[in-house]
DNA sequence: TTGAAAGCGCTACCAG
DNA sequence: CTGGTAGCGCTTTCAA
């Protein structure tokens, strides 16, 4: 393992001890002072050498030790493998960060890419984190939440497109996008509905569901759809504008506002009146979507706030024996511009 | 000790103590098996009892513990508090963590938002990482290097605009996305030049060092240049594009391509010629930019791959001794379109 | 082949 | 007011 001696690796990390020893106190000492232990009082020049004797060694007391000792840690873990990083989630994930800080909690993200499923919650649990929220289709099972709460986890919330056997699931339902722009094209009198499906990894499982709810949608209508794999360049979408004709659709919607926006562009370069000839929808309500002409439609998706999931997670940490519950995290609206 | 039902599951957590006793060995046996320890030998049966009892359990190792015991961790902070959001550094981000996870670190995004400069390298060095990768510009100083070495970090390596004493220091200077801006409308004879800045919280370092680089390279070029607050919505938008005939600019550098794509469209709106009478120009080469007409110009910015930065990283925990060396991380090259 | 025990750094109880 | 000390869960040497 370690090929060099102690006394080269290691150039003696102070411990409390050592600021003891330098402060010519008991290490107990230390600990009071520098957690300013209420319980116990310290006359005030113990506690200015305790405090000189740590700055003086650049002491940093050890979290691990301390939260071994303690039992517990105040860790929540986001293991965020395969979320979305469009603007609107960016700020979603920001925002519980930041409410989560404030609530005293330690936020880490442990990106456990390449683990899959129980290997991945095994993964978490060593970490013992008091809570866990796992963002986006990341594998957890109903085994796997119990792999963590048997490790001390307190709260698992999972937020997903489906709900999680054990975990307080906050379902982020992408069906009910591709639904919504779906009705959405219907009721403007479409009947033949193109769905583009983004080619890139780590899309999958929310474009998967987008489509189905697509595909729920129009045949609750007695429309059709029909999956449209696109990659997101320019090349792919010219290829497929360029046997559109063929494809005998008087509709898309295209997974969200960056695909719509590259595929609407290369319709217009092969002369396709939009939206008299193909009406295009895209999803997540981008602000660059207001700028192209005709304007996008869009399904607009109302997220809850990160503060609100912050206090769910405080909430379950506090009562762990809480039943666990599902309710549904995403508002959903079509937003009628020019292009539909 | 009997099975626990469920809701009582949070009253013990399996130790390896656990274990042992289940399968009737010491704690050393259930080690050694489950670490696989080469340099002993344990009968079959053994290790099939050890495993059992683990599963059955449902056990799962500590990591503080094991850190403590070890004196030292796998772990490489990445504390990126205020980075750009945008696809580029989002895949540059996620091919990091692949490959620090291929050379078996544990990789761990700590936001210490809230904290500043010392009190957040603090935080950091609590957690004891082997390597620290400070992203952006988090505040570190040479002191936080300092703290971060004296508690046992091996690595210490900054991507920011400007290196940091100390540490490895990658420099992504954002002055020269700016000069390279305001180089390409000047050689197009623009003379008067608009830089917008962004309004938005999270920028303001990265948009002052691309302002300070636009402005050096005006100055060398006998041009001037005029900061435009800009905030990112369409009503902002409009509002600096009602004014514009009055700032007398004929060109304009919008930091990047999200905000050069919104003012175009405002812009445009006015009737204002592009870039007949204003050339535009933006950076970060967004796919996007490239379906508006006209074709926005944009400044491209070559990233190392995050593969590069994974092997330096590693390298520089072997060889901690090693000097810190300062090099550049991004190339930078205007790409000319239509709008300038 | 397995077990006993030391000790990583820290905090909290109990004595003085 | 301050110090001694046990022990959190784990690995690893040494002994059996």
């Amino acid at each position: 393992m370690s090929q060099t001696p102690k006394q080269f690796a290691e150039r003696s990390v102070p411990t409390s001890a050592d600021v003891a020893r330098l402060a010519g106190v008991s290490r107990a000492t230390v600990s009071y002072v520098l957690n300013n232990t209420a319980s116990v009082r310290i006359s005030e020049p113990t506690r200015r050498r305790v405090r000189e004797a740590a700055e003086e060694l650049g002491y940093v007391p050890h979290a691990a030790a301390r939260s071994l000792r303690a039992g517990h840690t105040r860790m929540v873990l986001l293991p965020a493998t395969a979320f979305p990083h469009g603007p609107q989630f960016h700020r979603f994930f920001h925002e519980l960060q930041w409410a989560l800080r404030r609530l005293d909690y330690t936020v880490v993200q442990y990106g456990s890419l390449g683990l899959d499923g129980d290997d991945a919650a095994r993964a978490w649990a060593e970490l013992r984190p008091v809570a866990v929220v796992s963002l986006g289709d990341v594998g957890l099972t109903a085994h796997g939440v119990d792999i963590l709460k048997r490790s001390g986890a307190k709260a698992v919330i999972s937020l997903a497109p489906r709900p999680v056997e054990g975990a307080h699931s906050l379902v982020m339902d992408q069906r009910g996008v591709g639904g919504c722009a779906v009705t959405h094209l219907v009721q403007r009198g479409k009947r033949s509905i193109g769905v583009v499906m983004p080619r890139e990894p780590g899309l999958e499982h929310f474009a998967e569901s987008r489509f189905e709810g697509a595909a729920g949608a129009a045949t609750a209508a007695g429309a059709r759809v029909e999956p449209l794999p696109l990659s997101y360049d320019e090349e792919s979408a010219a290829g497929l504008a360029h046997r559109w004709r063929d494809l005998g659709l008087d509709a898309v919607y295209a997974y969200n506002d960056d695909y719509a926006m590259l595929l609407m562009r290369a319709l217009q370069d092969e002369d396709i009146d939009i939206p008299g000839r193909t009406a295009v929808i895209g999803a997540e309500d981008l602000l660059l979507g207001r700028l192209l002409r005709p304007r996008l439609s869009t399904v607009h998706i109302d997220l809850v706030t990160g503060r609100f999931l912050a206090e769910l997670v405080d909430q379950a940490v506090r009562d762990p024996d809480d039943r666990p519950r599902t309710r549904d995290l995403m508002g959903v609206r079509a937003v009628h511009r020019e292009s539909s």
